[in-house]
DNA sequence: CTCCTATCCTGCGAGC
DNA sequence: TGCTCGCAGGATAGGA
């Protein structure tokens, strides 16, 4: 599912797979749809266009064209594939390369978002993003931004507009790094343990992308290829698994919808 | 404003 | 073995 390390693991893989500058000839998408509408006749007119680089924000995956942006978020089950025959049953788009390779964007649940062209400037997909995990400017807006939220902890690192690309996975395992219950209201985290927070948090989402993120069912690299980062998991999806840390059974509950996963003993 | 819930969708695994 | 059912998940709209 892919999280912010996911995210860019892709990111780095699609630049790594199109050696950009590289121009994009065609874009054609065989439903109308996903999340939002897909690129439609407007889009066709701005191709070929040349692609310069990919970045990420949060979540989203920014392909930079020469002609516009074009915006597309993973959620749960999108995938980039190289195309060697015809497409598959959930190839909703296609990209064809001026070297005559063929990209497909895979998403079979279909929670994706693919759109182009979109104004980085106004689009409220990205306008509604909080700052990026390793913005600087976090070191101080962090904790000030927990002081009058009486909600938990886990539902607030999930919140997109607070701080950008945490999802269920690595908000579980940030807290049970920095030793904070997940159902910990945030008005009660002091500075301190704040800023502790911030540091597990990156700390994992570094550790994450250094092995190419987590492969749970459905994540794929750009190609195919699987992460590995879920066999380092220290309490997501282990309920009843013993604490690598004090042997207690780690626990489950749900927490705004969302299953989250602790340790009774190390998060206090 | 803050917080919570339902919704979208398919595939898979648990349980019978 | 074969079936059903519930869950997984991110963003968002709308309700309390």
């Amino acid at each position: 599912m892919p999280e912010l390390p996911e995210v860019e693991t892709v990111r780095r893989g699609l630049l790594h797979l199109l050696a950009p500058p590289l121009e994009i000839r065609r874009l054609t998408c065989t439903r109308a749809d996903l999340r939002h509408p897909l690129p439609g006749a407007a889009a066709h007119r701005l191709l070929p266009s040349r692609l310069t680089t990919i970045r990420r924000r949060g979540k989203y995956l920014l392909w930079e064209l020469e002609s516009g942006l074009l915006l597309n978020h993973l959620s749960m089950s999108g995938s980039w594939r190289l195309l060697t025959g015809p497409p598959a049953r959930h190839d909703h788009c296609l990209l064809d390369l001026a070297d005559g390779r063929r990209l497909a964007y895979r998403d079979p649940r279909r929670f994706g978002d693919l759109a182009f062209p979109v104004d980085e400037t106004t689009d409220p997909r990205l306008c509604r993003l909080g700052p990026e995990p390793f913005d600087p400017a976090l070191d101080t807006d962090w904790p000030k931004a927990l002081r009058s939220r009486r909600t938990a902890i886990k539902s607030l690192l999930l919140d997109q507009g607070l701080i950008a690309g945490i999802g269920n996975i690595y908000a579980n395992e940030a807290l049970f790094r920095a030793g904070i219950r997940p159902h910990t209201s945030a008005a009660t985290i002091g500075p301190r343990r704040a800023r502790r927070l911030l540091l597990s948090l990156r700390t994992v989402l570094r550790e994450a992308i250094a092995a190419g993120g987590s492969t749970i069912s459905d994540f794929r690299h750009a190609g195919g290829s699987t992460g590995y980062f879920q066999h380092c998991f220290q309490v997501y999806g282990r309920s009843g698994l013993p604490c690598q840390h004090c042997a207690r059974p780690i626990r489950s509950q749900l927490i705004g919808g969302r299953a989250s996963f602790y340790c009774p003993r190390c998060q206090g």
